[in-house]
DNA sequence: ATCGTAACGGCACTGAGTGCCACTAGCAAT
DNA sequence: ATTGCTAGTGGCACTCAGTGCCGTTACGAT
């Protein structure tokens, strides 16, 4: 491919004469146009490095592989939603506080839509890239757990039901984001994931206490409905519903 | 590394004359034995083929990759499930219908121990291994929503309904995977598993229609309790446990 | 015994990622 | 202005995973 170079000892041939701090920016930039003009795996490092005028090796200074380069910066959000995890309300509904966490995960997809747009793209066709963004996507479900299990702690079933809750946060989120992206970027991805999370904590809430604040006033509840569902079932989900209200 | 090889065209030195169709298998455990041996990263290609009395190239005709021999077989198992979603009773609970593939997914960790333990120590510690494994899960996930979201389809909000209640079920799999795992292999995962499911499809369900088979008959209910939650919260819970009876 | 096929081993090659080192631009002290 | 230090950089050589190609060999069928 190369053809007749490598005389001199390259006199920097092209741009950018000692790049300034915007070295990891201008890698990044040549690495995504020369993505989308021949496909991540087509694309070798050297060609990165050439477009950007950098050299091989300054390549994986900035980035820990070719992988790295299309997701920037996810280890720095994670600690940031670590940080609002901790700093989170204590006596809040613990399901709430996923919820906002999962908002602000979407957030920083919504703040730069075309970047998250091309991103999707190529994960989607590269099975590498796919794997790298579901081992991220799981390092926030683990996140998640862990703040439910010690918002949990002492329950039955605690880390089982931090586990699912998680799993369901992170779920709904994804859930979203796909739509959203599969809109162009046009849908209120915002209201769409409060709806999400507003579903996810209703079904979980109904079933398991999530650290809401208990009420000391007392009541007794009588109701009459007409169903077509038998009555051993209605029985079973009213027992059921009414049970953890108990405790 | 290598002292003094590489003289004749290497007369075939140690075992397996010719591998029979043992091959395979003989690959496994040789490279098993040298990842717990000297860990995984510092066991190369050629010190397995070495081991295992074959070619370097040999290696790679019956794994994809090093990362495959810790997973053999995944593909097949995955399809395995697909095959039993596919022939489950359409008229099942759809909750259940992925309570009992989840089982059989555990049933394939419970049918050999010491291998899983083997391999869950070594995912643990090979971040790369750990990533695999994540994306491999991720395709069974993959698989339980595409289930649940052709069973809900028509309903409203269907495919975040299927999403967040495969992300449940393959949650409380997992849980109950990392607790058999940490037991030693000595917990009753299939009863803890059905317990975890169980769980989760009660969540669910007393939200989510999931398809189990209507009754014709009808029921009125009165129920009376006396519980420490206000009578707004116990009017909420009832009215949305008893909704859902109502479709 | 012979032929055909499929598996095998060796070889060479690409490309990712790493360690090492020499070079240089920029800055501070004198 | 000169000197000296430091940090960023680029080149080089190396390891290792993974692939394509091809000659060879074991084995079953006839």
């Amino acid at each position: 491919m190369s053809e007749a170079v490598a005389a001199a000892p390259k006199p920097r041939s092209g741009r950018t004469p000692h790049g300034r701090r915007k070295v990891r920016s201008a890698i990044a930039v040549a690495a995504l146009e020369k993505f989308a003009e021949q496909g991540f795996e087509a694309t070798t490092v050297d060609q990165i490095a050439e477009a950007a005028g950098v050299g091989r090796r300054t390549f994986f200074r900035y980035f820990r592989s070719k992988e790295d380069v299309v997701f920037p910066g996810h280890d720095e959000r994670l600690a940031e939603v670590v940080e609002l995890l901790e700093g989170a309300d204590p006596d809040a509904d613990a399901l709430l506080v996923l919820g906002e966490a999962a908002e602000f995960v979407l957030g920083m997809y919504l703040e730069e839509p075309e970047v998250s747009l091309k991103r999707s793209e190529l994960t989607r066709q590269v099975p590498s890239l796919r794997d790298k963004e579901i081992a991220s996507i799981d390092r926030y479900q683990r996140v998640f757990a862990r703040y439910l299990r010690a918002r949990f702690a002492g329950q039955p079933d605690a880390e089982l039901h931090a586990a699912v809750a998680a799993a369901a946060v992170v779920a709904a989120h994804n859930h979203v984001l796909r739509q959203w992206l599969r809109s162009g970027g046009e849908l209120d991805a915002r209201a769409a994931l409060r709806h999400a999370t507003d579903q996810v904590a209703e079904a979980l809430a109904g079933q398991w206490p999530t650290g809401e604040s208990e009420q000391d006033d007392e009541a007794v509840v009588v109701a009459a409905v007409r169903t077509s569902a038998s009555a051993g079932v209605v029985l079973k989900h009213v027992r059921e519903a009414l049970r953890d209200l108990e405790r």
